[in-house]
DNA sequence: TTGTGTTTTACGACCTC
DNA sequence: GAGGTCGTAAAACACAA
Protein backbone atom coordinates (compact mmCIF):
# COMPACT_ATOMS: atom_id res chain seq x y z
CA UNK A 1 0.00 0.00 0.00
CA UNK A 2 2.93 2.12 0.80
CA UNK A 3 4.50 2.98 -2.60
CA UNK A 4 6.85 5.55 -1.53
CA UNK A 5 7.25 8.90 0.83
CA UNK A 6 6.48 12.10 -0.11
CA UNK A 7 8.78 15.27 0.51
CA UNK A 8 6.76 18.40 -0.41
CA UNK A 9 8.11 21.78 -0.69
CA UNK A 10 7.04 25.01 -1.04
CA UNK A 11 7.98 28.14 -2.77
CA UNK A 12 7.39 30.89 -0.52
CA UNK A 13 8.79 33.11 -3.47
CA UNK A 14 5.67 32.68 -5.56
CA UNK A 15 2.55 31.59 -6.06
CA UNK A 16 3.57 27.96 -7.58
CA UNK A 17 3.84 25.60 -4.80
CA UNK A 18 5.95 22.73 -5.63
CA UNK A 19 5.63 19.22 -4.51
CA UNK A 20 8.69 16.55 -4.55
CA UNK A 21 7.40 13.21 -5.14
CA UNK A 22 9.71 10.07 -4.11
CA UNK A 23 8.48 7.11 -5.58
CA UNK A 24 9.60 3.56 -4.55
CA UNK A 25 10.07 3.83 -0.84
CA UNK A 26 12.97 3.37 1.36
CA UNK A 27 15.66 5.60 1.07
CA UNK A 28 14.19 8.77 -0.84
CA UNK A 29 17.62 9.29 -2.57
CA UNK A 30 18.11 6.56 -4.36
CA UNK A 31 14.33 6.12 -5.81
CA UNK A 32 12.65 7.77 -8.81
CA UNK A 33 12.69 11.54 -7.59
CA UNK A 34 10.46 12.93 -9.62
CA UNK A 35 9.36 16.60 -7.90
CA UNK A 36 6.07 17.62 -9.31
CA UNK A 37 4.56 21.16 -9.28
CA UNK A 38 1.75 22.07 -8.42
CA UNK A 39 0.61 25.56 -8.55
CA UNK A 40 -2.21 27.76 -10.41
CA UNK A 41 -4.24 24.88 -11.08
CA UNK A 42 -1.36 22.70 -12.30
CA UNK A 43 1.26 24.81 -13.36
CA UNK A 44 3.22 24.01 -15.90
CA UNK A 45 6.98 25.06 -14.18
CA UNK A 46 7.73 22.13 -13.42
CA UNK A 47 11.11 21.44 -12.17
CA UNK A 48 13.28 18.82 -14.15
CA UNK A 49 13.79 15.11 -12.67
CA UNK A 50 16.67 15.20 -10.29
CA UNK A 51 19.83 13.65 -12.51
CA UNK A 52 21.85 12.12 -9.25
CA UNK A 53 21.04 11.55 -6.15
CA UNK A 54 23.16 14.46 -4.76
CA UNK A 55 21.04 16.79 -6.62
CA UNK A 56 18.24 16.32 -4.19
CA UNK A 57 20.07 17.96 -1.01
CA UNK A 58 21.44 20.89 -3.36
CA UNK A 59 21.31 23.98 -1.28
CA UNK A 60 19.25 26.30 -3.94
CA UNK A 61 16.56 24.32 -3.87
CA UNK A 62 16.07 24.41 0.01
CA UNK A 63 16.57 27.73 -0.41
CA UNK A 64 13.97 28.29 -3.04
CA UNK A 65 11.62 25.09 -2.15
CA UNK A 66 11.43 24.91 1.50
CA UNK A 67 9.55 21.99 3.12
CA UNK A 68 6.06 22.03 3.32
CA UNK A 69 3.44 20.18 5.39
CA UNK A 70 0.37 18.96 3.93
CA UNK A 71 -1.58 22.10 5.48
CA UNK A 72 -5.67 21.36 6.21
CA UNK A 73 -8.18 24.04 5.61
CA UNK A 74 -9.30 26.50 8.75
CA UNK A 75 -12.67 25.73 10.03
CA UNK A 76 -13.64 28.81 8.38
CA UNK A 77 -12.40 27.52 4.71
CA UNK A 78 -14.17 24.43 5.37
CA UNK A 79 -17.47 26.30 6.71
CA UNK A 80 -17.40 28.24 3.51
CA UNK A 81 -16.80 25.77 1.43
CA UNK A 82 -19.49 23.31 3.24
CA UNK A 83 -22.02 26.28 2.77
CA UNK A 84 -21.29 26.78 -1.08
CA UNK A 85 -21.75 23.15 -1.54
CA UNK A 86 -24.78 22.80 0.33
CA UNK A 87 -26.20 25.28 -2.59
CA UNK A 88 -24.46 23.44 -5.57
CA UNK A 89 -22.35 20.36 -5.08
CA UNK A 90 -21.02 21.25 -8.24
CA UNK A 91 -18.21 23.66 -9.35
CA UNK A 92 -18.66 25.77 -11.91
CA UNK A 93 -15.66 27.76 -13.03
CA UNK A 94 -16.32 31.15 -12.21
CA UNK A 95 -17.83 30.39 -8.37
CA UNK A 96 -14.74 28.10 -8.19
CA UNK A 97 -12.31 31.20 -9.10
CA UNK A 98 -14.36 33.68 -6.78
CA UNK A 99 -14.36 30.96 -3.59
CA UNK A 100 -10.40 30.50 -4.08
CA UNK A 101 -10.32 34.39 -4.28
CA UNK A 102 -12.37 34.50 -1.07
CA UNK A 103 -10.64 31.58 0.49
CA UNK A 104 -7.24 32.54 0.03
CA UNK A 105 -6.95 28.93 -1.87
CA UNK A 106 -5.69 28.02 -5.27
CA UNK A 107 -8.72 27.18 -7.49
CA UNK A 108 -7.38 23.56 -7.57
CA UNK A 109 -7.85 23.46 -3.80
CA UNK A 110 -11.28 24.16 -4.25
CA UNK A 111 -11.94 21.98 -6.90
CA UNK A 112 -10.61 18.71 -4.83
CA UNK A 113 -12.27 19.86 -1.63
CA UNK A 114 -15.14 19.64 -3.75
CA UNK A 115 -14.33 16.20 -5.27
CA UNK A 116 -13.77 14.94 -2.26
CA UNK A 117 -16.84 16.68 -0.61
CA UNK A 118 -19.22 14.78 -3.03
CA UNK A 119 -17.18 11.83 -2.42
CA UNK A 120 -17.67 11.62 1.19
CA UNK A 121 -21.69 12.79 0.27
CA UNK A 122 -21.56 9.60 -1.92
CA UNK A 123 -20.68 7.45 0.80
CA UNK A 124 -22.84 8.57 3.52
CA UNK A 125 -25.89 7.92 1.13
CA UNK A 126 -24.69 4.82 0.61
CA UNK A 127 -24.81 3.84 3.88
CA UNK A 128 -28.50 5.55 4.54
CA UNK A 129 -29.38 3.42 1.82
CA UNK A 130 -27.70 0.06 3.29
CA UNK A 131 -29.40 1.26 6.52
CA UNK A 132 -32.71 1.60 5.44
CA UNK A 133 -32.70 -1.58 3.00
CA UNK A 134 -31.47 -3.42 5.85
CA UNK A 135 -34.42 -2.25 8.50
CA UNK A 136 -36.94 -3.49 6.10
CA UNK A 137 -35.56 -6.93 5.10
CA UNK A 138 -35.48 -6.89 8.85
CA UNK A 139 -38.61 -6.29 9.01
CA UNK A 140 -39.93 -8.53 6.01
CA UNK A 141 -38.05 -11.45 7.67
CA UNK A 142 -39.61 -10.98 11.32
CA UNK A 143 -43.02 -11.40 9.16
CA UNK A 144 -41.95 -14.35 6.88
CA UNK A 145 -41.13 -16.09 10.37
CA UNK A 146 -44.76 -14.65 12.08
CA UNK A 147 -46.04 -16.06 9.10
CA UNK A 148 -44.46 -19.22 9.06
CA UNK A 149 -45.60 -19.71 12.85
CA UNK A 150 -48.82 -19.29 12.14
CA UNK A 151 -49.22 -21.47 9.34
CA UNK A 152 -47.57 -24.22 11.51
CA UNK A 153 -50.24 -23.52 14.27
CA UNK A 154 -52.72 -24.11 11.46
CA UNK A 155 -51.42 -26.88 10.18
CA UNK A 156 -51.61 -28.57 13.89
CA UNK A 157 -55.40 -27.33 14.52
CA UNK A 158 -56.86 -28.55 10.63
CA UNK A 159 -54.80 -31.88 11.53
CA UNK A 160 -56.37 -31.93 15.31
CA UNK A 161 -59.91 -31.16 13.59
CA UNK A 162 -59.47 -33.90 11.19
CA UNK A 163 -58.98 -36.19 13.83
CA UNK A 164 -62.09 -35.17 15.63
CA UNK A 165 -63.95 -35.56 12.17
CA UNK A 166 -62.97 -39.05 12.00
CA UNK A 167 -63.43 -40.20 15.53
CA UNK A 168 -66.99 -38.60 15.51
CA UNK A 169 -67.92 -40.66 11.78
CA UNK A 170 -66.93 -43.54 13.85
CA UNK A 171 -68.81 -43.18 16.97
CA UNK A 172 -71.55 -41.56 14.73
CA UNK A 173 -72.85 -43.47 11.89
CA UNK A 174 -76.26 -43.18 12.22
CA UNK A 175 -75.95 -39.63 12.63
CA UNK A 176 -77.10 -37.97 8.62
CA UNK A 177 -76.03 -35.39 6.63
CA UNK A 178 -72.03 -35.67 7.85
CA UNK A 179 -69.57 -37.39 5.52
CA UNK A 180 -66.35 -36.83 5.96
CA UNK A 181 -64.05 -36.86 2.80
CA UNK A 182 -60.94 -35.15 3.93
CA UNK A 183 -57.62 -35.25 4.39
CA UNK A 184 -54.89 -32.71 4.75
CA UNK A 185 -54.02 -31.47 1.17
CA UNK A 186 -50.40 -31.25 0.38
CA UNK A 187 -48.18 -28.44 1.45
CA UNK A 188 -46.52 -25.61 -0.79
CA UNK A 189 -42.71 -26.67 -0.74
CA UNK A 190 -42.27 -23.24 0.65
CA UNK A 191 -44.14 -23.75 4.11
CA UNK A 192 -47.07 -22.97 2.59
CA UNK A 193 -51.05 -23.53 3.05
CA UNK A 194 -52.83 -26.23 4.53
CA UNK A 195 -55.90 -27.18 3.41
CA UNK A 196 -58.88 -29.64 4.13
CA UNK A 197 -61.26 -30.85 2.04
CA UNK A 198 -64.29 -31.46 3.89
CA UNK A 199 -67.76 -32.19 2.71
CA UNK A 200 -70.39 -31.66 5.10
CA UNK A 201 -68.23 -30.69 7.91
CA UNK A 202 -67.56 -26.95 6.98
CA UNK A 203 -69.04 -25.63 10.50
CA UNK A 204 -66.80 -27.56 12.78
CA UNK A 205 -63.78 -26.13 10.98
CA UNK A 206 -65.51 -22.83 11.03
CA UNK A 207 -66.56 -23.34 14.50
CA UNK A 208 -62.85 -22.94 15.33
CA UNK A 209 -61.06 -20.84 12.71
CA UNK A 210 -61.54 -17.71 14.51
CA UNK A 211 -58.84 -18.79 17.40
CA UNK A 212 -56.40 -18.22 15.03
CA UNK A 213 -57.30 -16.66 12.07
CA UNK A 214 -56.09 -12.64 12.26
CA UNK A 215 -58.66 -10.00 11.20
CA UNK A 216 -59.01 -9.74 7.42
CA UNK A 217 -57.38 -12.86 6.83
CA UNK A 218 -57.28 -14.35 3.64
CA UNK A 219 -59.07 -17.53 4.61
CA UNK A 220 -61.91 -18.32 2.24
CA UNK A 221 -59.37 -21.22 0.50
CA UNK A 222 -59.86 -22.62 4.01
CA UNK A 223 -63.09 -22.74 4.98
CA UNK A 224 -66.21 -21.78 2.65
CA UNK A 225 -69.40 -20.48 3.36
CA UNK A 226 -71.34 -23.21 1.60
CA UNK A 227 -70.76 -26.90 1.36
CA UNK A 228 -68.36 -28.16 -1.82
CA UNK A 229 -69.13 -30.32 -4.37
CA UNK A 230 -66.48 -32.81 -5.42
CA UNK A 231 -65.12 -30.76 -8.21
CA UNK A 232 -64.24 -28.38 -6.37
CA UNK A 233 -60.60 -27.40 -6.71
CA UNK A 234 -59.97 -27.11 -3.00
CA UNK A 235 -56.48 -27.78 -3.00
CA UNK A 236 -53.58 -25.50 -1.89
CA UNK A 237 -52.22 -24.75 -5.32
CA UNK A 238 -51.69 -21.39 -5.58
CA UNK A 239 -52.99 -20.40 -1.78
CA UNK A 240 -50.06 -19.09 -0.06
CA UNK A 241 -50.59 -17.64 3.05
CA UNK A 242 -48.76 -14.72 1.95
CA UNK A 243 -50.12 -11.59 0.36
CA UNK A 244 -49.36 -11.22 -3.17
CA UNK A 245 -45.65 -10.24 -3.65
CA UNK A 246 -44.60 -10.76 -0.52
CA UNK A 247 -43.31 -13.92 0.17
CA UNK A 248 -40.04 -14.61 -0.02
CA UNK A 249 -38.14 -17.41 0.91
CA UNK A 250 -35.10 -16.81 2.32
CA UNK A 251 -32.22 -18.13 0.04
CA UNK A 252 -34.52 -15.73 -2.91
CA UNK A 253 -33.47 -12.75 -0.27
CA UNK A 254 -29.66 -12.91 -0.84
CA UNK A 255 -29.50 -11.28 -4.01
CA UNK A 256 -30.45 -8.06 -1.45
CA UNK A 257 -26.72 -8.34 -0.05
CA UNK A 258 -25.03 -9.74 -3.23
C1' DT B 1 5.18 8.26 23.84
C1' DT B 2 3.77 5.16 20.60
C1' DG B 3 0.99 2.33 17.85
C1' DT B 4 -3.19 2.23 15.31
C1' DG B 5 -7.37 3.60 13.09
C1' DT B 6 -9.81 7.44 10.79
C1' DT B 7 -10.21 11.69 8.23
C1' DT B 8 -8.56 14.99 5.03
C1' DT B 9 -5.94 16.70 1.17
C1' DA B 10 -4.15 15.70 -3.17
C1' DC B 11 -3.13 13.21 -7.30
C1' DG B 12 -3.27 9.98 -11.50
C1' DA B 13 -6.03 7.16 -14.44
C1' DC B 14 -9.89 6.84 -16.83
C1' DC B 15 -14.56 8.33 -18.52
C1' DT B 16 -18.13 11.43 -20.36
C1' DC B 17 -19.93 15.27 -22.62
C1' DG C 1 -10.17 19.62 -23.36
C1' DA C 2 -12.61 20.46 -19.06
C1' DG C 3 -14.45 18.46 -15.39
C1' DG C 4 -16.43 14.31 -13.48
C1' DT C 5 -15.63 9.71 -10.63
C1' DC C 6 -12.75 6.23 -8.59
C1' DG C 7 -8.89 4.42 -6.18
C1' DT C 8 -5.14 5.45 -3.55
C1' DA C 9 -1.07 7.74 -1.00
C1' DA C 10 0.29 10.23 2.71
C1' DA C 11 -0.23 13.94 6.15
C1' DA C 12 -2.97 15.22 9.92
C1' DC C 13 -5.52 13.97 13.59
C1' DA C 14 -7.78 11.23 17.50
C1' DC C 15 -7.30 8.11 20.95
C1' DA C 16 -6.28 3.99 23.66
C1' DA C 17 -2.59 1.52 26.00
Amino acid sequence: MDTGRHLIFDSSSSSTRARLVVLGGGNPVFRGLRPVVVGEERSTAKRPFFTSPDEIYEDEYYEEQLPEKKRRLTPEQVHLLERSFEEENKLEPERKSELARNLGLQPRQVAVWFQNRRARWKNKQLEQDFDRLKSSYDSLLVDHDTLLKDNEHLQLEVKSLIEKLQAQEQGASGITGLKLDGHVASSTGSGGSAVVELEGANQLVESSRDSYLPDGYPCERLVHGEMHSEEDDLSDEGCSYYPNGMFMEHQDQEWLWN
